[in-house]
DNA sequence: GTTGACACCTGGACGC
DNA sequence: TGCGTCCAGGTGTCAA
């Protein structure tokens, strides 16, 4: 699934394709993906040039010269640039008609979501304001993530999901930091210790800036877009290795639920 | 306030 | 081969 290094990926080639391109036109063919109105939403982005493209946790964010098309992949959303004469796929949900080729919204399970915000709006958004400090911001100390959760009878690893906390983390690079960190996943929070958590910040940086600069993961449920292909699924430790032996240990890699969500964790190195 | 269950959605894997 | 069932998981909502 998109986390932040295929986030970040994504924003970096689409920023080299889309920038100073303007919209013709906007089709939509999945009303569930847009959360404005349908109609304001494809009338009011024609005409509007691509200026920019942030990125905000696992949000993307179109900066064009009077709005802000704010963007979560969730599952599987993907972009693709594809000439105008290129057929509409089954999955392609949203196309944006630009001047010289197609920019299209590619989501098989239809998880994703678009809002169009006026400039003076996305401070205020729900998605992006309750977002906690960024995995990669250089603010993000260990001391901050102990306040946050040591009080908490939840497992470390539904702490580590919840975007309110820490943003920019999935399921995949969870299951990495903590086994990185040493921690077992469905430890209870509260038992975390402050030089855990300092811990866990330093391989959260140290685990998502390898992943970035591989382009990401390309996994069964998140594969190419744009071109793009991911290599971090190379470096994994623990995630998706049930049964096979852990690579610092031997100990074979088990695999739990926690918090509804495949969890993967060597019982040996974990504690 | 906290926690867990469920819904959204589709394709692939698996068992029979 | 074909069918039915389960699983995958980010996020929001709702109930306990």
């Amino acid at each position: 699934m998109p986390e932040i290094a295929e986030v970040e990926t994504v924003r970096r080639v689409l920023r080299d394709k889309i920038l100073n391109h303007v919209i013709k036109r906007v089709e939509v063919f999945y009303d569930g993906i847009i959360e404005s109105n349908v109609d304001e939403f494809k009338t009011k982005l024609v005409g509007e040039k691509f200026i920019d493209i942030h990125r905000t946790g696992k949000w993307l964010i179109f900066e064009t010269n009077n709005y802000y098309l704010v963007s979560h992949l969730r599952m599987e959303g993907k972009y693709f640039i594809k000439p105008f004469e290129d057929k509409i796929e089954k999955h392609e949900h949203v196309v944006f008609y630009l001047d010289d080729f197609t920019l299209r919204y590619h989501d098989v399970r239809k998880f994703g979501v678009m809002h169009l915000l006026n400039k003076d709006e996305l401070s205020s958004y729900e998605g992006i304001k309750k977002q906690g400090l960024e995995v990669i911001d250089p603010n993000l100390t260990g001391k901050y993530i102990y306040d946050k959760i040591h009080k908490s009878n939840k497992p470390i690893k539904t702490m580590l999901l919840d975007q309110t906390i820490v943003s920019g983390l999935g399921n995949i690079y969870v299951d990495e930091v903590l086994f990185a960190s040493k921690i077992l996943p469905t430890r209870e929070s509260k038992d975390v210790t402050l030089k855990e958590c300092d811990c866990l910040v330093k391989e959260s940086r140290r685990i998502i800036d390898k992943a970035i600069s591989c382009g990401g993961t390309t996994i069964r449920s998140y594969t190419s877009s744009l071109g793009v292909t991911g290599t971090y699924q190379n470096y994994l430790m623990v995630h998706k290795n049930a049964g096979k032996k852990c690579k610092k240990c031997d100990t074979i890699i088990t695999k739990v639920k926690v918090g509804g969500r495949g969890t993967y964790y060597c019982s040996k190195c974990q504690k």
